[in-house]
DNA sequence: GAACGACATTTCAATATTAAACTGTTCAAT
DNA sequence: ATTGAACAGTTTAATATTGAAATGTCGTTC
């Protein structure tokens, strides 16, 4: 393979890295309440995904550790924008949902953001961020795989 | 707007954190010599770019706060994979430069990590990754170009 | 040439994340 | 029934990042 090629590869990822500070930075700064982006990001699930879910569901929606979804987590409770309680089907498991408070904390987040998200869309055609979507989606599919092969390899060396 | 064109701008910068989150990951664990992303980066900035610099060109470069930067060359120092002198021309900066160490330690963390990028690359038809990077190098100038009306903006009311 | 604002870097406290260890639960095989 | 592996979640120590404050330097304006 062409050094060029590889040179685009790294390019990527830095430059994907770089957005994605950036993006959740400024995010950050937009979102009230004092909501990080994780917790806004979990809120916004409750609406796009699913009305209750697992803690573990979640990390891996997210692909973050289950440690730091219980953090997360942890602070979305003591914000009271959501409950967890036993799940009655499976004492290992927790059933999170959000709050009625907490469907208003991110109804709100949305507002607040919305002019950022509208004026970044209209500055790139509105389609063209779109049109990267499915491309982002097979990327996330791709490392996601490979993420679980490598988990699954571990377990293997572990036995 | 319409609502769903809406909701793709939020997904999109998801996507993208999420993204970066695995590959960053990924990359991690494939690097050598305890080797950080950030570490690297920084290391592979000197081939890629230019082979010396002052900090806060480089915390611009990759978009992290001058702190941030402070931490990771003072990792790299501690490596001896960078050296860090004063500026010639100026008392308030200082001036950045790779060592013979910290190049063979880069070009180490390429060859280790290369397999994983080109087999990316090869999945992902070669020209797809490449396709996408002028869209992105525009979004993050985009957003680049924003915060800094941002922080011109906190320097005003500070007046 | 003094004073002041801007700049470059560092330091500090707070927070988020990770990997790994740990606790408790479920399930399957014998 | 018992045992042991896998699973779900939490805890812990280490580290990276941020925003803000602090330190020192430069340049401009009067």
């Amino acid at each position: 393979m062409k050094q060029e090629e590889l040179q685009s590869g790294y390019e990527f990822f830095l430059e994907l890295n770089i957005i994605a500070q950036l993006a959740a930075n400024r995010m950050q700064r937009t979102l009230p309440h004092g909501l990080t982006v994780a917790q806004f990001s979990v809120l916004n699930w409750f609406v796009r995904v699913d009305t209750e879910s697992t803690p573990g569901r979640l990390a891996r929606a997210f692909q973050v550790t289950n440690g730091a979804m219980t953090n997360t987590l942890q602070r979305l409770q003591d914000k009271r924008l959501i409950t967890v309680e036993p799940h009655p089907a499976s004492g290992r498991q927790k059933l999170v949902r959000m709050t009625r408070l907490g469907r208003r904390r991110r109804d709100d987040a949305i507002a607040k953001t919305f002019p950022d998200v509208e004026s970044f869309l209209t500055h790139f055609d509105a389609g063209q961020a779109r049109a990267v979507l499915p491309f982002l989606r097979q990327v996330r599919e791709y490392l996601d795989a490979q993420r679980q092969q490598q988990t699954a390899a571990a377990r293997t060396r572990r036995r």
